[in-house]
DNA sequence: ATGAAAGCGCTAACAA
DNA sequence: TTGTTAGCGCTTTCAT
């Protein structure tokens, strides 16, 4: 039936037959474990070559009990630049451990995003790290008592205590807000990705508390700047954000600046508002960096991406020497980055 | 030792036990199976969740003798928004027939790349698609015959016979220099990276090519303006590119337009070029698309990547069926996209 | 230094 | 409809 090919796998039964040696042998051999003469090592090796053998992995991960080398991690969008930084800074520390990493993706979907756990799991993966998109994590309870550690990243567990690793989205907000208001603005937006996402709620969080402690000081000293804060919440990609800003930008009484809620926001807002005369534009200061940040002059409140997959990578590595440490919460700072959107001045009530 | 947690594994004869069946029975229930009572069906069902049962995929690939229904993808970098794309594109047409996507970076580096081919056969990975950092890929031969089937993207086999789905990357070129010469530019310069890419030489030559035409007409009419073409290879990443632009610039007679072998130099070209006064700044003309290329209004010669994911993941399914087809090489196409970066006239020689 | 036997957790044939 | 018996390909004891 099969005209050329030889189709049959080849296995470690026939290396030995071949090398005429044990089954033990030719597996000593080819795991490089000690107790075989290099001779005999060389015959295995050869046989190895010449049949096009390959270990046979499930069988391996079965025989021996262990777990395999490899690490998931669950994403909700491959190709949102700040999950691929955070997956090279995960890889990166993972490699000088000798690890790999796999990432898959949940498209948004909670149930995609469980059944890829459960799959990484079941195929014996060493750890799991993950930017949920479900809103309860209480299920992960059930791979983490099994032996897999599991971490949180960019959004905290919720309802199980588990490691995770985020970054000072109340304290980014603060900054943020804090910058517009020393450049004089006092009506600003603010537009988020969906309101259950921690980062958004963080961010709008430390930009409300910020903006609340100016007016009571502006109340208390009447110098008549009390400021107002326009909300969007739910704003999702990039398309959404530019017909948001341009329903804003469409007010009787704009806003002076916007504050985008995350990188895909930063762009649709970065779009609409290219429309207007450069002098017209509003303030615009983004949530999370983007490599042309830098060449489109755009100013960002952002942690760093990289470290945190580092970070969380340890994390897990750390976990794996089955350590019953108790989990921990890391918060890693954001920085403002001036490049000059965020630093445009609100114009002087005529 | 062992503190609170049952660290014990539950396997499927404990979940058989705990509902008193057989162990056959337990593993037709959990896999809807027909021929099990729907009574008993739950009693299964029940019991291992219960015990928080997960099946163990090693041992069922090993039983089974089947393929996982995972479909490897190996990228160079995980972070390069070209791949990112290529990666969704894959997944969602992946996703229709229920596979799985896992991908794997090689970091660039050969040795990796191989590594990571090797365990994803050797976890029964049901296909391999790759963009290779090989320069030849005869290895990969063993894989194929070996039945698991090894799609090629981005970048073509070479060495062997084995599907491949490319962009037109000569047509590209051409189409960049044909763009530029319609503007007025004599003096182009292109940046590429490693020049043994298959991408990098390919849109070199379709450039090459068509200045060439361009001199031969030119030398025939003798209307002077024979046109010049500088190039740089081996520009990898955006810092390199930024250098290199620098230098270009400040040659005695600096090229008037800029061609950007791939997005990664674009954006170093494009940081490079922007310190200069608007209005003296180079044509700019990359190669391949990203997200913000419309605001920074930068044209490109671009291929939809999400679409050769697509191409390549089909091409990967249809391997799947056993066909013992003849490999295909599917050349998918580049279109020039103007944003006003590449729209720049020559200034006149004054 | 090498080998024989047992078994990892599961599914595939067969019975019953 | 259910259960029994063999393995899948490998690694482990425990000999030799």
């Amino acid at each position: 039936m099969n005209p050329s090919e030889s189709r049959a796998r080849v296995t470690l039964a026939d290396v030995a037959r071949r090398a005429e040696v044990s089954l033990k042998t030719a597996s000593r051999a080819l795991n490089a474990e000690p107790y075989v003469t290099e001779h005999t090592r060389q015959r295995v090796l050869e046989a190895a070559a010449e049949l096009g053998y390959e270990r046979n992995a499930a069988a391996t991960l079965l025989a021996s009990g262990q777990r395999s080398d490899t690490v998931g991690l669950i994403t909700g969008d491959l190709s949102n630049p700040f999950y691929t930084v955070l997956a090279v800074g995960i890889e990166g520390a993972l490699r000088e451990s000798g690890m790999r990493l796999s990432v898959a993706s949940s498209a948004e979907s909670p149930e995609q995003e469980w059944s890829l756990a459960s799959a990484f799991a079941s195929a014996q993966a060493r750890a799991i790290i993950v930017a949920s998109s479900l809103r309860d994590h209480t299920p992960y309870a059930a791979l983490i008592s099994r032996g897999i550690p599991v971490v949180f990243v960019d959004r905290p567990a919720v309802g199980i205590e588990a490691d995770s690793v985020v970054f000072g989205d109340v304290d980014g907000g603060r900054a943020a807000a804090e910058h517009l208001l020393a450049r004089g603005h006092r009506r600003i937006a603010f537009l988020g990705d969906y309101d259950w996402l921690p980062t958004s709620r963080g961010r709008l969080e430390g930009i409300t508390e910020r903006l609340r402690t100016d007016s009571e000081a502006a109340g208390g000293a009447g110098d008549g700047g009390a400021s107002s804060l326009v909300v969007r919440m739910g704003v999702h990609g990039p398309d959404d954000a530019a017909a948001c800003t341009a329903e804003l930008l469409a007010l009787d009484e704009p806003p002076t600046a916007i504050v985008a809620g995350n990188n895909r926001i930063t762009l649709g807002v970065a779009a609409q508002s290219r429309r207007l005369d450069p002098g017209r534009r509003p303030a615009l200061l983004g949530f999370d960096d983007f490599e042309w940040s830098d060449v489109v002059g755009i100013s960002v409140v952002a942690g760093d991406a990289a470290h945190m997959g580092e970070v969380a990578a340890r994390r897990a590595l750390a976990r794996m020497g089955d350590r019953e440490e108790r989990p921990t919460q890391t918060t890693l700072p954001m920085r403002l980055i001036e490049r000059g959107s965020g630093e445009r001045l609100a114009a002087d009530p005529a």
